[in-house]
DNA sequence: CCTACCGATCGGTAGG
DNA sequence: CCTACCGATCGGTAGG
């Protein structure tokens, strides 16, 4: 029993070490010998913790996005205004990202390195991740909260590339904290979608 | 002489081709051997057209990277209000991508692997860059154009990841045109920015 | 641009 | 968690 649970926490161990050289070299240049080192044992005794490098990427992955889908499955629930909604939905993204800044710098950029059918499985969360950010945009459009000028594509593209690189640039010993953050995104990107501000 | 030229345009080939490789599967991912397949010739052969893998890295992230730079320069030389300013930079930035999407998405997600001292360089050009535009912001906020309540290195992190990766979902044969795109994006980010919309 | 090849390194396994 | 090791692949060179 304890032993399962100590298996555990190291499998975690290795997950979280893997997730920072992944970040830092990317995936395909970060070996396995870079983490067993990093760890302080041989690269052959990584196996006895998981399957395989791709293992790790996955489980990093999937785990986050599981986090993305359940904030935003929140956010869709309550009854506000698509201004409001989209709001929540920057918020809830950036809290999701700051509990683990490392494996949303993963989640980013090394899922293209998920062999299939994991990679499909992948960007067919993402899409649908996306499209559910788009439909608020439509909303607010449709209620007139939203300038109808601006093509809806670019707008959800624009809103995701400013949350997905702010991994990459957030420090978070910084003055502002993650709600403050948030609540910054989502003044400088909601109010530039509204008509009036 | 028409020697030299063949040899050149043919350098150029590589280059090209090499890019699209690096786009799609990174490149630490991406082998010689796969771009010399993908040239119809054998690994080997590649070394009589480039020095190195890195060479032609380098070769895209520094061309890239003084196409910015110029574009920059000449946004920085006319004399317009900060959101005037903000909105030409954007669309100059946007523009430059829109000239070679595959190089752009290689100057953004590849250039960390760059071997020193071009890495250095490389990230104190990036910093100039993006410093640049924060003048820009910070003009903007003095002169009373922009909102002063909003963190400046948000702003522009916010602005860079929004430009950095239209090249990842940019499609060139969309009804919107680069010019259109620059445009709506300014839009989207400087009226974001204004007190009054 | 090719054949032939090199040393280094890769992810991973066997067996303890 | 280790030693010992494997086949595959890597970037690149020699010599033509």
């Amino acid at each position: 029993m304890s032993e399962a649970i100590s298996n555990l926490s190291r499998k975690e161990q290795v997950i979280r070490k893997a997730a920072e050289l992944f970040k830092e070299k990317g995936y395909a240049a970060a070996s396995m010998r870079d983490l067993a080192h990093l760890l302080g044992i041989e690269a052959a005794s990584l196996y006895s913790h998981i399957k395989s490098k791709e293992e790790i990427l996955r489980s990093l992955c999937f785990d986050m996005a599981a986090e993305f889908q359940k904030s935003l499955a929140e956010v869709e629930s309550k009854n506000v205004t698509a201004s409001e909604k989209l709001r929540n939905g920057i918020i809830g993204h950036i809290q999701v990202m700051a509990k683990d800044l490392t494996a949303s710098a993963v989640f980013m950029n090394e899922h293209r390195h998920l062999s299939q059918p994991y990679l499909r499985d992948f960007l067919l969360m993402r899409i649908n991740y996306i499209n559910r950010f788009k439909s608020i945009i439509e909303q607010g459009v449709k209620s007139g909260e939203f300038k109808d000028s601006i093509d809806k594509k670019l707008a959800v593209m624009t809103l995701f590339s400013s949350l997905n690189w702010m991994p990459m640039w957030y420090d978070p010993g910084s003055a502002i904290d993650p709600l403050q953050l948030g609540l910054q995104l989502a003044d400088m990107l909601v109010n530039g979608l509204k008509k009036n501000a």
